[in-house]
DNA sequence: ACCCAGGTGGCCC
DNA sequence: GGGCCACATGGG
């Protein structure tokens, strides 16, 4: 089978296998959209970076019990004491608390909100994201990906192990893997995102831990 | 007492 | 430009 046949049915076997993976995404991203819920995303993209799921749900609960579960709260702050503390369970908390900073105070000063960075088509934001102190690849497309609906394709750790395990690829770097994914499915937001979460769930389990901060 | 978890930036050669 | 390494917490 060639390879991009292989790959778009390995989503179509996996969608099978688990049923629609938005029933994983936490509540504040799936269903009962509030307007913060673009945001709780890009906080929860830095603070789940090389951590797992679970502290950085622990730092985003801490977050919204102290009122700063937004990019405005964040920005406004006059300094990085409280957060730090508010952030800890996620760890790093000398790197992730300048992080969530930076991109708070670059998108409430340039834009006011993440709506309106959303107007920037995927390559420019892409761009603007990487830019940031502390966002990378994968955490800039990701952002992009679940709270702006752009279509570019997250390559995390676990899809790493499933190109190897499937040997769908001999190269591993980053934008070879995005290409690989990208030209062998249909150009759709919901099915990137739908695969990305797919390949994790089957690597987890079916008790995946996103499920938590349920309000 | 180990080992691991949706990475990133800063060194080194 | 690839190949290491520190970074920090909570849970197994």
């Amino acid at each position: 089978m060639a390879r991009d046949k292989q790959i778009y049915q390995l989503y179509l076997d996996l969608y099978r296998k688990h049923g629609d993976p938005a029933r994983f995404w936490p509540q504040w991203c799936s269903r009962n959209k509030s307007l913060t819920w673009r945001e709780v995303v890009a906080i929860g993209a830095i603070l789940t970076q090389r951590t797992s799921w679970h502290n950085a749900d622990l730092a985003l609960r801490n977050l919204r019990k102290h009122g700063l579960l937004s990019l405005s709260a964040i920005a406004g702050l006059r300094n990085l004491n409280r957060l730090t503390e508010v952030v800890r369970p996620a760890g790093f908390f000398r790197t992730k608390p300048r992080r969530l900073f930076e991109l708070a105070s670059f998108i409430v000063d340039n834009y006011g909100d993440l709506e309106t960075f959303a107007r920037e088509d995927l390559k420019a934001g892409r761009e603007k994201l990487l830019g940031l102190y502390g966002i990378g690849l994968e955490t800039a497309d990701t952002i992009l990906l679940y709270a702006l609906d752009k279509p570019t394709f997250v390559i995390d750790e676990y899809t790493k192990r499933l190109v190897i395990k499937k040997r769908l690829s001999e190269k591993f770097d980053y934008d070879h893997l995005q290409s690989v994914f990208e030209n062998s499915l249909p150009r759709e937001v919901r099915v990137y995102q739908n695969f990305h979460t797919l390949i994790i769930v089957d690597q987890k389990g079916e008790e995946a831990s996103m499920m938590e901060m349920v309000e």
